[in-house]
DNA sequence: TATGAATGAGCATTCATTCAT
DNA sequence: AATGAATGAATGCTCATTCAT
C-alpha cells in the first residue's frame, strides 16, 4: 500500500520517488530531496540511515506502483492469455504516465554496476516478480505442455524488457506495440 | 578501426571506454580518468571541450570494439539466419568478457535521463545500427513474407536487448541462451 | 552593527571582507578565504549561496564600516560645511588604514564590468547613500539659494570620487588634501 | 599611431585591448583573445612573454586612443580655457562610444592592488599625462596667479576623475555634465 | 615566425554525511 | 522526532604558461 499521510518520512520517500526515476539516483542529490520535500537534511538521516537506503525504499515503492496499476488493469480478466496482453498494456500506459523512464529496476543496475549490495538485492527481487509473474500466467494456460512452460514465460519475459528498454530509449511507445504483435503468435 | 597508438588522446579515450562502461558515467569522474591515464588534466580539456564529449567518443568507441568483434563472429556465415544466432552467441562473448556490464547505450541512457543531446542521439545512433543489423539480414532470409520482414526483426530486436539487459541483471548469460532458444523457432 | 562574535558565518564574512578589499575580488579565491577564516569550504556554501552573494555581504559591510568611522569623525560637529571637510578627513584616514584600496563599490563595479546584477545594485546603492550624504549636508548649509543645492553637492561629490581614485593610483592621500583644498573655496 | 595592418601581433593586441577594457582584465583569458583574435596561443606568447606585457601594451594602446581623439577635439581650439572644456567634453564621447568602461588605468589598478610594477607603473604613467594636460593648460591661461596654477590645475584633475568613475558607476553622462558644470565656475 | 599539444595549479561549486541541540 | 550548522572529499572545468617542431 502507498502510504497517503504527510509525515516527514512519506514526504521523503515520494519526493525521493519522484525524482530518483525521473532524474536517476546518481543524478539527484540529497539537497534536492530535501528542498523538494520540504524537510530538513538531517531529518532524512533520521529515517535512512545513508543515501542507499533510500535507494532501496524507492524500489519498493516503484515494485507498489506498478504493482497496484497492474492490479487495475487484471481486474476482471480470468483468461491468462489475456492477462499476459493486459500486463504489456499497462506497461505501456506506465510508461507514458512516467515520461518514458524506463524500468527503474534495471536502471539502478546499469547506475551502479558493482557498487551495493542492498540496493542490487531489491531490484534482482523485484525483477524476479516481473519473471514470476509470466510463469504464473502461463502455468495457467491451457494446451501448454508443462516442459514449455519456462520457455514460453521467459521468451514472453524477454518481450516485456527489451520493450521497455526500447520506449526508453526511443521515448515512445511503439517497441511495446511490437511485442504484443510478437505475443499474439506465441499464446 | 580501434587506434593503437600511444597518445595522449588515445590513452584518455581508452581509459575512459574501460572506466565508463564498467562503472557508469556518473560514477566515473575526471579525476579518476586522466590519474589512470597517466595525462594531465588539461590535455584532457584541450581534447574534449567537456565530458560529455568524451562520453560521445566513448559510446562511438563501444561501437567500433561491438562491430569488430561481430565480424569475427560472421566470418565464413552466408545464412541470414545463422548470422542472427551468431550475433546472439557474440553478445554472449562480449558480455563475459566485460563483466556483464550490459549495453552501453542503453545504460547512458538509463544514467541520463533527460540530459545531453549529444549524448542522446549518439546512443540511439548506435541504437538504430543495430536494428537495422536484424532488419537487413531477415529481408536476406528466403521465405519470409515481405509484410512480415519489419515484424520479424523487430521481434528479434526485442529479444536482443531483452537478454542483453537480463544478462546484466542476473549477471550470466542464461538470458541469451533463452533468447537463442526463442529465435530458433522464429527462423 | 558589525558582528563582534566569531561563529563560523561571521568569520568568513570579516575574512572575505578583508581580502576582497586587499586584493580585489577577482584575485581572491574562495580557498584562500576559507584558509585565512580556518572553516569548510562547506560552511561557506551553507552560509552564501555563492561568491557574488560573499560579495554582497561584503559591499554591505564595508558601508558599515565607513558609515560607522564617519560617524565617529561627525561626533560633535554640527556646522554642514564642517561635516563635509570632517567626511574627507574621515577618507583620508581610511584609505590610510586600508592601504590605500579605494573605494570598494567603485572598484567591484571596475572588476565587473557588465557581470551580476546583485553586486552591481549593491555597489550602486551604497555609492548613492555617499551623494545623498552630500546633498544632506549642503541643503542644511545657509546662504544656498536652494537652486543651486544640487550643483553645489554633486561638485563635492565629485571631488569625493575624484579624491578617492587618485589616492589609490598614487597611494597617498594628497588628492584629499587638494579635494579639501578645493571644497573651502566653495563652501 | 594605432597600427592598422593586420599582422599576428596587431591582431593580439587589438583584441586584447577590446576584451580588457570591456570585461575587464582578470575576466579575460587567454584563450578567449587568441580565439577571437584567431591565432595559436604560442604566437601570442612568441610576441609577449607574459598576460602582463600585454596588458602593458593595452595600457599605452589605451592611451593612443584617448590621445588621438582628445587631438581632434583641440583642433582649431586655442583658448586654454575652452580646451579644458573640450577635453571632458571628449571624454563624455569617449565613454558613450565605450559603453561606459570607465578609465582603463583607474581599472587595471583597481583590478590588480599590489600585483605587478609593470602594470601599475605604466598606468601611472598615463594617469600622470592626464594630469600634466591640465597643468600644461592652466599654465597657458591668463590672469591665473602662478601660485594658483598647480590648485586649479590639481581640482580639475580631480573632477575629471571624478566624473570619469561616475559616469562609469551610473552608466550615464550626467557625472561629466557636472563636472562641465563646476568647471565653468572655475575658469 | 608560427603552431599544436601538453601541463600543474587553481577555480567555484556540490557531494553524502555527521553532530550538537 | 526533528533540525540548523558544520564538514572533508570530490565534482567538472579553466588558468597562464611551456615545449617540441
Amino acid at each position: 500500500m502507498i502510504s497517503t499521510d504527510h509525515s516527514v518520512k512519506e514526504q521523503i520517500v515520494s519526493t525521493a520517488d519522484r525524482l530518483f526515476y525521473r532524474q536517476g539516483y546518481n543524478l539527484t542529490g540529497i539537497n534536492q530531496i530535501i528542498e523538494e520535500a520540504g524537510v530538513a537534511k538531517a531529518s532524512l538521516y533520521y529515517h535512512f540511515p545513508s543515501k542507499e537506503d533510500l535507494c532501496v525504499a524507492y524500489l519498493k515503492r516503484r515494485y507498489e506502483k506498478w504493482s497496484s496499476m497492474l492490479s487495475r488493469y487484471l481486474e476482471g480478466v480470468s483468461d491468462p492469455a489475456k492477462a499476459i496482453v493486459r500486463c504489456f498494456e499497462c506497461r505501456s500506459e506506465y510508461l507514458i504516465s512516467n515520461d518514458f523512464s524506463g524500468c527503474s529496476y534495471i536502471r539502478i543496475i546499469a547506475e551502479m554496476p558493482q557498487r551495493s549490495d542492498k540496493i542490487n538485492q531489491q531490484a534482482v527481487l523485484n525483477k524476479e516478480k516481473q519473471h514470476q509473474f509470466f510463469i504464473d500466467q502461463v502455468k495457467r494456460m491451457k494446451d501448454i505442455p508443462s516442459d514449455n512452460v519456462l520457455d514460453l514465460a521467459n521468451t514472453i519475459y524477454l518481450l516485456f524488457d527489451g520493450a521497455t528498454v526500447q520506449s526508453q530509449v526511443y521515448r515512445n511507445v511503439l517497441p511495446i506495440e511490437n511485442a504484443i504483435r510478437a505475443l499474439q503468435k506465441l499464446i
